[in-house]
DNA sequence: CTGAATGACCTTTTT
DNA sequence: GGTCATTCAG
């Protein structure tokens, strides 16, 4: 516990009983978990495999595993589960499927598979309704609630009209023995609140939880916590109220004060000095978080110098704004002899990194932007993905039209609609019905000959999966699908075509690592994946969202968009949210360990349409002392502008010396 | 049934 | 500004 401060090591003695830390940002709350843990090992309280650690993301958990393995020489903290909570659900439902009704290889239905089966079960709404009831189910979901329940408990009407759909739709899941994000979390509760014994069973399992990011629980998560932790409650939560973000997607902040009245003897531990940012740096975020109300009253403050004023620019548009930020990293980098990788550029939105794409490839620096087009939403990715769906689960519809169709063999809407109504007479999931003579006779010959031969292919396909590794088998699914003829068809020149194969190629490497573990498996796991996952970035400026920052740091932050109706952004005001995106906004300062930018344009364009934007109003929540505006100080500017000169001189002298 | 061309419409954030 | 869905010709 060498160089932890008091409440620190405070956080990591206290093993009895229920524990909450509010870790203030850049508090070391990490540190505080991986301590805990490492003692808990050593100590042999609980053995390795009985402790949980819950993270949000499976970055976090990624990190937290290395980190560990790091603390703790040798395998003695391999058994430790470091997962996130729907990864720990997924592994529930895995093992105990058949009491929850599913058939082995159920599905994962991602997003757009919901959005899909919502669009079939609305025919002719519109955008607003499908988004509405999506949302409706969710939230019921994400309340734990049965469909019966949520119809019990419906007030509204527009409560009943979203109980209706959620039932319709669970009646869809279940025919295609499939479950969506949601279900992770609500089923494996459901299970552990009403069977005495598999609940018995899942403490054996489990006999202390760790839970990073609390104030993103939702509410079935937090039962779920209560229910493997037991009375006792033998657990740690840590978190900080000021970086709720994702109340949006159903995470429950209350869930902070709803522990210490659920747990009398909870003990709340508060970390309140920071280790990672300038002082300056921390007194605005420090005066910009004042203005949300706290019940749990935090006074961050730190050791560190006072630091570079924050710097705010005003731009003309996006362009200019991109441009600004880009000379001034690659100012900063020679500067400094900073690395690449020191510099984080946040936005309110993904569309926001285009701009800054651009400006980057113009100056040449290196960049990797979190959250692009996504490994697991390209196309052959996809596809192939859909494939192992349909293979493992024959049930799942979903899968099955879009593997059907690809490559395409002729095979389109009107068959496809044709063939879905002559299954659901027959009570059968497409995939099986097309195994079916009597259904392929009511469809014309060209179609039938079609499907017959895909169903072909997928016993072929089933049957070499029995024999082979996970990743050969992927490699062979592109190549008997015809996937990847079709995309050496689509592709102009062998580069592209290369580069696609690369995706596939890409994905069999995912299934690589899987210990004895089937293709069902990894493809479940893999579905869990999103797009903020992916590997290191190098040495690199990491371009991202703010919500993707969150657990991150770095020397050097700039913080673009800073517009009214950006952020805090429109539809966030509407909906009463104007805190969130303020604690939003903290977030993203306090990934600044030394200094921060802050910029906004005056005049964008929205879809082709100029509009003029205002600055934030949060620019006016931050103390002016630690402010620095371009523009208001010329005599600042000129020096500035001047070491930029000198600068680019030096360069140049440096390279006609070589 | 497929591919090109045209028109509609923008989830902000993600497990 | 750009994607996605719909429409129309082949």
């Amino acid at each position: 516990m060498q160089g932890m401060n008091s409440p620190q090591q405070e956080a990591v003695r206290h093993t009895e009983g229920p524990l909450l830390v509010l870790a203030g940002a850049g508090s070391g709350k990490t540190r505080v978990i991986i301590e805990k843990i490492a003692q808990m090992v050593q100590k042999g309280r609980y053995p390795a495999h009985r402790i949980a650690a819950i993270t949000f993301t499976n970055k976090a958990a990624r990190e937290m595993r290395e980190r560990l393995a790091k603390r703790v020489r040798g395998d003695a903290a391999e058994g430790v589960r470091i997962c996130t909570f729907h990864a720990l659900g997924l592994n529930i439902v895995q093992i105990d499927h058949a009491k929850l009704g599913l058939k082995r290889g159920f599905s994962i239905f991602d997003p757009d598979d919901v959005m899909a089966q919502f669009k079939d079960l609305m025919p002719g709404a519109d955008k607003d309704a499908l988004y509405g009831a999506m949302n409706l189910v969710s939230k019921a979901k994400n309340l734990a609630l049965s469909p019966e329940k949520a119809a019990a408990y419906a007030k509204s009407t527009r409560e009943k009209e979203g109980a209706h759909w959620y039932a319709l739709y669970q009646e869809r899941l279940q025919a295609f023995n499939a479950v969506d994000f949601d279900d992770l979390i609500r089923l494996p509760l459901n299970l552990l609140e009403t069977d005495d014994e598999a609940r018995a069973a899942w403490r054996e399992r489990i006999g202390y939880v760790l839970v990073d990011e609390y104030q993103d629980t939702n509410d079935a998560q937090y039962r779920l916590l209560k229910a493997l932790a037991g009375e006792q409650g033998q657990f740690t939560c840590v978190g900080d109220d000021d970086q709720s973000i994702y109340a949006w997607r159903g995470a429950n902040p209350e869930n902070i004060d709803t522990l210490a009245r659920d747990y009398p003897s909870l003990r709340v531990i508060k970390l309140e000095q920071n280790y990672r940012c300038s002082n300056r740096v921390l007194r605005a975020a420090n005066a910009l978080i004042a203005n949300n109300p706290h019940t749990h009253p935090k006074q961050l403050w730190s050791e560190a110098k006072d630091g570079e004023r924050i710097r705010v620019w005003e731009c003309n548009d996006e362009a200019h704004e991109a441009e600004k930020v880009a000379a001034e990293i690659q100012f900063m980098a020679t500067k400094h002899g900073a690395p690449w990788s020191d510099f984080c550029v946040l936005f309110r939105g993904n569309h926001q990194s285009r701009a800054m794409e651009k400006a980057m490839q113009m100056l040449r620096i290196p960049y990797h932007l979190s959250g692009g087009t996504a490994f697991l939403e390209r196309q052959e990715v996809k596809d192939i993905l859909s494939w192992v769906r349909v293979m493992v689960n024959p049930d799942d519809d979903s899968a099955f039209l879009r593997a059907v169709q690809a490559p395409g063999r002729g095979v389109g809407q009107t068959t496809l609609a044709k063939l879905s109504e002559l299954a659901r007479n027959k009570h059968l999931s497409m995939a099986h019905a097309i195994a079916s003579i009597s259904v392929l006779q009511q469809l014309p010959t060209r179609a039938s000959n079609a499907l017959d031969q895909f169903n072909e292919t997928l016993h072929q396909l089933r049957q070499y999966a029995t024999q082979h590794p996970p990743d050969q088998v992927i490699r062979h699914i592109a190549e008997r699908s015809g996937l990847l003829a079709q995309i050496r068809s689509e592709c102009k020149n062998e580069q592209l075509f290369t580069l696609r194969k690369n995706n596939v190629e890409e994905l069999a490497s995912w299934f690589e690592g899987g210990k004895g573990q089937g293709i069902a498996d990894l493809a479940s796991q893999l579905a869990l994946f999103s797009r903020n996952d992916k590997d290191d970035a190098g040495n690199q400026v990491r371009l991202m969202s703010m919500h993707a920052a969150k657990g991150l740091e770095f020397r050097f932050v700039f913080i673009i968009g800073m517009q009214e109706g950006v952020l805090p952004h429109e539809a966030s005001l509407e909906e009463g949210r104007l805190e969130e995106e303020r604690r939003l906004l903290y977030v993203a300062i306090t990934r600044a360990k030394e200094q921060l930018w802050m910029s906004y344009a005056s005049g964008g364009k929205k879809w082709g349409e100029r509009v003029t934007r205002l600055p934030s109003r949060f620019f006016e929540e931050l103390p002016a002392a630690e402010l620095h505006r371009d523009g208001l100080d010329p005599e600042a500017d000129k020096a500035r502008s001047q070491e930029r000169s000198e600068n680019a001189l030096a360069n140049i002298r440096a390279m006609l010396g070589r």
